[in-house]
DNA sequence: TATAGTCGTGGGAGAAAGTGGGAGAAAGTG
DNA sequence: CACTTTCTCCCACTTTCTCCCACGACTATA
């Protein structure tokens, strides 16, 4: 279970390093291999990230879906498509593909940021956007907490 | 299994290479053949691909149908007709053949996208077009990743 | 305070991947 | 049957990527 919040720089070649707590829960597992896809949040890009075996059973379960549905196949186009397994170096680095480095727009300072059995990779700028309207709207509706006890919907 | 998304470029003869970590998966295989046919997503058209044995399971499937049925014999005029088998050659790459080259409108810049058993040869024009629907459309409804779980439409 | 270890970042050499062009073979046409 | 055109296979180049080594900063322990 990754906690936590760390920011790191990513060079030129587009390698950056994992952060050493995210590194411990991988190597307790005896997995250094992850999944790196794109995800968006109310406009805001980022990427996901998953370690191998969290991704396989997310997969598992989309194979039983019907493949030609046209809900599927945009999370099938978005999501599926641009996953891309990345190990983790021996420096404790990964590399971000060009293509979904380009599309969180991540060029220096980006944002490790925990999120359960995954974590999001974000470029530093727009994760503070994103915290700070998050923010607002829990600020302007304390609700949005309370309703955490209610029947939210399962989501992702 | 495939994954990633990857930018690579036709030649005026048809040729496009595989990119390296879908050929490796098909090494590891043995068995160097695609089979290669039109589709067509939300009116976006581009080709699917599949490793030969995946595509003939399919067919298998496919051969339990009602092949007098209305609707078996337009999936069966579009996607089984324009089917097409092509080899990967020693350079590693394969002749997209004219008629799906030219339906796809593959010119020069082209998007290989994963899709979990089979990959999908786009116009990268066409791809990123594509990739900007379905992510606004997860932006804004982002229930559709997880509603995938509930009762969607049996297809095919 | 000294020292060993870890962590994050940068650069360079070798390897591999992607792309372009040409010669010989095959196919189609008159 | 001969000629032209298309296609296929092979070679070669360039660029990108991947792996390895190295340095400085910070942490922890004695």
């Amino acid at each position: 279970m990754f906690r936590g919040s760390f920011e790191h720089t990513i060079d030129e070649k587009g390698r950056v390093s994992i952060p050493s707590k995210f590194r411990e829960i991988l190597v307790g597992r005896n997995d250094a291999r992850l999944i790196v896809t794109k995800f968006i949040l109310a406009s805001f890009r980022c990427l996901d990230v998953y370690p191998y075996a969290e991704w396989e059973s997310f997969e598992q379960d989309l194979r039983k879906k019907p493949r030609f549905d046209q809900n599927f196949l945009k999370i099938e186009t978005f999501y599926l498509s641009n996953a891309q397994e990345c190990a983790v170096d021996k420096q404790g680095r990964i590399l971000i593909p060009p293509l979904l480095r380009e599309y969180a727009s991540l060029r220096k300072d980006v944002m490790f940021a925990a999120a359960l059995e995954k974590f999001r990779i974000w470029d530093k700028a727009v994760w503070q956007e994103f915290n700070e309207e998050s923010e607002k709207d829990l600020a302007q509706d304390p609700r949005l907490f309370s309703n955490l006890n209610a029947g939210m919907a399962a989501d992702i």
